[in-house]
DNA sequence: GTCTATACTGAGATAGAC
DNA sequence: GTCTATCTCAGTATAGAC
């Protein structure tokens, strides 16, 4: 539930992840401890749920991308359209970036996150792209130049994100052309 | 300790990760369940303590690459460096595989030392590539791989791991000479 | 919603290496 | 004497079973 993400986000920011107990944040938002549990399998959850999100919006942008697209040019076609998603989340998002790259069981669990996002992209890859190594290649490389594009853009103010998006595009194609640099 | 080590593999083959405890495990390598954790920061640990031998190795290897080589040429080099370690661990790594991949939790964890061995092979590139994003997209494919053709080597029998990378490096510079494929 | 197992932490004590 | 490794004991919080 919404306000036990709100709850957890306020705790954490200002008492840690590791000192704030579920039984805390439960309290905050009005439930039982217990209910916590049932929304959010484990206490990590409670700060990824968005990435859920997230992955369904990707798999839809990815599959109105023009058939005639490239893996890399569909890969972009579905970031550029969760650009809105990103933006409506970033008040939500920018303190959760904070809480996870303090602490090493949360930056854990971004990471398997990660490779889920790849995973599912991979998959979804595998229609347009002429090998699976090929789908797979594109996936890890596009979703890793969205991560850092992302995450530079929580971390700096500047609310330009589909521009960051193009120049890496460009800069991605142009180095996954020319290898020798 | 290796005991410790040994311990856990047998006991996790056996019984599953989950249903293990700690103690059981301390107690067939003849110590106290204190001292398990003194050892391992955590129960998951005592699987993955490999990862950071073959982190070192891997920037031996790099290291000791042709400073003329390119980014892609300097990782399979260091790949190459790694494969008589790799060998030497294959029947400890081929129960720990299938012990990792029958439990998210220990995916999880492995995913994250990815991220690790991917964030080191990027440092390290940074000497010789042009940009940081170019040294990061060149760890990131160049690491993913080498996870790829080392997970496939343990599951199926096939000895021939530097046959394998060989052609993994051929498709791989391949894919990223021609990328509209 | 209650109860319980177990992963993990901290402090203090013992013993051996050097 | 100091340092390090181990054990004992007591405790908390997560997560799962019922």
């Amino acid at each position: 539930r919404l306000r036990l993400q709100q709850a957890a986000i306020d705790l954490f920011a200002s008492d840690g992840f590791e000192t704030v107990t579920a039984a805390q944040i439960a309290a905050r938002a009005g439930v039982t401890e217990r209910t916590f549990f049932r929304h959010f399998p484990d206490k990590r959850e409670v700060l990824f749920d968005g990435q859920n999100v997230l992955l369904a919006a990707l798999e839809a942008g990815l599959a109105e991308a023009p058939s005639s697209a490239g893996e890399l040019a569909a890969l972009f076609h579905a970031f550029r359209s969760v650009v809105p998603l990103l933006e409506a989340n970033r008040p939500f998002s920018q303190p959760r970036q904070r809480i996870i790259a303090a602490n090493p069981a949360l930056k854990e669990r971004e990471a398997a996150k990660l490779t889920v996002l790849v995973d599912a992209m991979t998959e979804a890859l595998k229609a347009r792209a002429k090998t699976d190594l090929r789908a797979r290649l594109a996936a890890t490389t596009g979703i890793a130049a969205f991560a850092m594009v992302t995450t530079a853009w929580l971390e700096d103010g500047e609310p330009d994100l589909l521009s960051r998006l193009a120049e890496s595009e460009e800069e991605l194609r142009s180095l996954w052309a020319n290898p020798r640099g």
